[in-house]
RNA sequence: GGCGGGGUAGCUCAGCUGGUUAGAGCGGCGGAUUCAUAAUCCGUAGGUCGGGGGUUCAAGUCCCCCCUUCGCUACCA
């Protein structure tokens, strides 16, 4: 037994998950799983990543603390993982106790081993809201070709690289402030240090060699030292000893790896060491970081030194993945193929895109495409037509003609289900060198053999023939046998359709060494649907949803007479009006109500004011409330809360209208916050 | 600009160190079947392998030039 950790990414706690970070998840997962299923002691831990100048402003202007805001992110990471069925084994927070131990830890062991210097150097300082700007937080004239309103570090329109400070009419993207360079004393990582040391690492073997080439690349242009400090106001650790300066995010970042390990080895009873620092050579750990190509150099040049330098051992290998692709074009919000993980419908089975991404990974960085029409054909074809229609098409007899069993004794296949269980072996060792794509390929290409078995046994044609019950029940046997060895091969990548799978007969889970014995003579359940097709509306209404918030559309030209607007109420003075508290909402979910026909339940993100659940009379208007996700709006914050039939009602949204569906939610302008006052 | 990865049938992709008539799945077309969530099975048609030049007895596979596409270009996250 093998003893294993792997990790994916951290994710940023700044942002939701999207369809491109689950390339990385569900790459893990499916690896991981496939460990597990073999026996082996696999650890999948991550974290979210939740340090830095992004967040601590994010949630300045959400009017909430950073810490309130990495808790929601949190929640909602966790919340999106679980659905696609992500299955860590801990989850935990950079910004956790454990992390704040191991980074003051390794920190010190640098420092003492020599390995940080300090310098002075000069940055770009907002005077108004009293603190240094990255360079994505400040926006200005690019110093060559003159382009407004570009980033601090590059111009994207002629790709010039400069210095904040060379821009012209630089402005703090906060505020708005003209910034001034100031000095301050950094500290710095000497990365050069490590140069033999990362030399010799990066041509061990635990690298791609695409990857390694680019290392290589990065060798030539000379290491440079990495600043791993950032001046206060900043959301993260204190460096011990010194006053006013915070760990860089991207130091504390990977280390959140091994607090994570940390956090999970106390809850668990097993030792840290194990995973870390010792490795024996009796028992040897294993640990690989699944990463994006975009995270390269931190994790195949600063990671290995990091832990190199501070006595603590370094991964067995990075396993670097290509982006994805929405329709052969990158994701982009104004295409609307930007999709996060919540625009995926609930009535889309997540183990779809789980085997889609399967069907295009191999262990090259190769950018991956979800094209969508593909996505469509492949999932009906493969996994409709191929996998459950097999059990779909047989299932039925068993218990028409079998009596709900399986034949007595195992019959002659032909050697048919040795076949498939020898076919094991290259699966699996495809799997193992995450060529899920050909893994999926194989396993595919058993599957039409599958068919083409129960073609010429033709079971439906003997079930018409008296006294060929016995023949029945014995072709269906053999293709229930096979369609139970698809299942556990396809188990990494569907974990839920195989525990069904296992469900049908009546078998705790399916197991890899178990695959080599055929069931017989047991009964099986009464089988049921596993999958249903895509339907071309299904992915419509995702991509409806993955526009959202949705530009406030021209209403649609009445085809009859629009009622004349009522009259105009009486005249109130202006106090009466201050008293009610209409606020700036952000819709977070929007659900039909089960049994009601004109409600939606709404939950409202206020800010610094919490949530709100809202049960709102516009289902009318809204028949797929998940376009509403993601949408500001404004609410009547300070109305009495009403207890209705369905549920507690806590306040009311806006919505122009007369009747019926002829209803629209107020909207709020870009740059309006959750909580803001409406006045 | 520099560097790197792509450009192979309508779609998604295989094609190892150059070697017989360039492959798969899906889709198309024709047929069979109707057990199954119109699923399955059999057959078939589609490609001057981005363009041009070169090396070679022989190139999708090597070299040069060009076109095109995506990405990277570190102290942004």
């Amino acid at each position: 037994m093998r003893r294993i950790l792997v990790t994916s990414a951290l994710p940023y706690a700044n942002g939701a998950i999207h369809l491109g970070h689950l390339v990385e998840y569900i790459q893990t997962d499916i690896w991981a799983r496939y460990q597990r299923l073999r026996g082996h002691d696999c650890l999948y831990l991550c974290a979210d990543d939740t340090h830095g100048t992004p967040i601590m402003l994010r949630a300045k202007r959400e009017g909430v603390t950073p810490e309130q805001l990495i808790e929601r992110m949190s929640q909602e990471h966790r919340r999106d993982f679980d659905r696609f069925a992500i299955q860590f084994d801990h989850y935990y927070s950079t910004h956790s106790p454990e992390n704040r131990q191991l980074a003051e830890q390794i920190y010190l062991k640098h420092r003492a081993a020599g390995h940080i210097r300090t310098a002075v150097i000069q940055q770009a300082y907002c005077p108004h809201d009293q603190m240094f700007l990255p360079d994505r937080f400040i926006r200005g004239c690019c110093p060559v070709c003159q382009a407004a309103d570009q980033y601090g570090d590059s111009c994207e329109a002629c790709s010039a690289t400069y210095t904040p400070l060379e821009l012209t009419d630089a402005r703090c993207a906060v505020c708005g402030t003209a910034p001034v360079a100031r000095d301050s004393e950094h500290l710095f990582f000497k990365l050069d240090d490590f140069r033999p040391f990362l030399q010799q690492w990066t041509r061990g073997g635990h690298i791609q060699d695409e990857v390694a080439n680019k290392l290589e690349e990065w060798f030539s242009s000379g290491l440079k030292d990495w600043n791993i400090s950032r001046d206060a106001p900043y959301f993260g650790f204190a460096i011990p000893d010194a006053p006013g300066k915070f760990f860089y995010v991207w130091l504390d970042a990977p280390i959140g790896y091994m607090a994570t390990t940390l956090s999970y080895c106390q809850q668990q009873g097993r030792c840290f060491d194990d995973y870390w620092l010792n490795n024996d050579a009796d028992r040897p750990t294993e640990v690989y970081h699944f990463i994006g190509k975009d995270i390269l150099y931190f994790h195949a040049l600063f990671w290995p030194a990091v832990l190199h330098g501070a006595g603590f051992r370094t991964p067995n290998a990075i396993f670097a993945h290509g982006f994805l692709t929405v329709n052969g074009q990158k994701m982009s919000k104004s295409r609307g193929t930007f999709i996060d993980a919540r625009h995926y419908p609930d009535t889309l089975n997540p183990e779809y895109l789980r085997y889609y991404y399967a069907t295009k990974l191999t262990s090259r960085i190769d950018d991956i495409d979800l094209n969508l029409d593909d996505f469509i054909a492949r999932v009906n074809s493969d996994l409709v037509g191929k996998l459950v229609n097999l059990a779909s098409r047989t299932a039925g007899f068993i218990h028409k003609q079998g009596g709900g069993r399986l034949a007595a004794v195992y019959p002659d296949d032909g050697g048919l289900y040795q076949a498939f269980v020898a076919a094991g072996d290259e699966i699996g060792a495809l799997y193992e060198g995450r060529e899920f794509a050909r893994a999926m390929q194989a396993i595919m290409r058993l599957a039409e053999r599958a068919n083409q078995y129960v073609e010429a046994q033709s079971p439906w044609k003997l079930a018409k023939q008296p006294g060929q019950e016995l023949l029945v029940q014995q072709s269906c046997t053999v293709a229930l046998n096979l369609f139970r060895l698809l299942a556990t091969y396809l188990q990494p990548a569907l974990p839920l359709t195989a525990a069904r799978v296992a469900a049908l007969f009546n078998l705790p889970a399916l197991s890899w060494d178990a695959r080599e014995t055929p069931l017989f003579d047991q009964p099986i359940q009464p089988f049921s649907h596993l999958m249903a097709r895509i339907e071309r509306a299904t992915i419509d209404a995702m991509l409806l949803a993955a526009a959202a918030p949705p530009p406030p559309s021209p209403p649609p030209t009445p085809s009859v007479v629009v009622p004349a607007a009522p009259e105009l109420l009486p005249e109130i003075p202006y106090d009466l009006f201050a008293q009610v508290d209409l606020r700036i909402a952000r819709i977070e979910q929007a659900t039909l109500v089960a049994g009601a026909d004109k409600l939606l339940c709404l939950t409202l993100d206020l800010g610094a004011q919490g949530q709100r659940t809202v049960l709102a009379g516009i289902r009318a208007a809204y028949p797929n409330p998940e376009i509403l996700v993601g949408r500001l709006t404004v609410m009547v914050a300070n109305l009495q809360p009403r207890q209705m039939k369905f549920g507690r009602s806590e306040g009311m949204v806006l919505a122009a209208g007369t009747a019926g569906s002829d209803l629209y939610l107020l909207a709020a302008d870009s740059g309006a916050q959750p909580g803001m006052r409406v006045k």
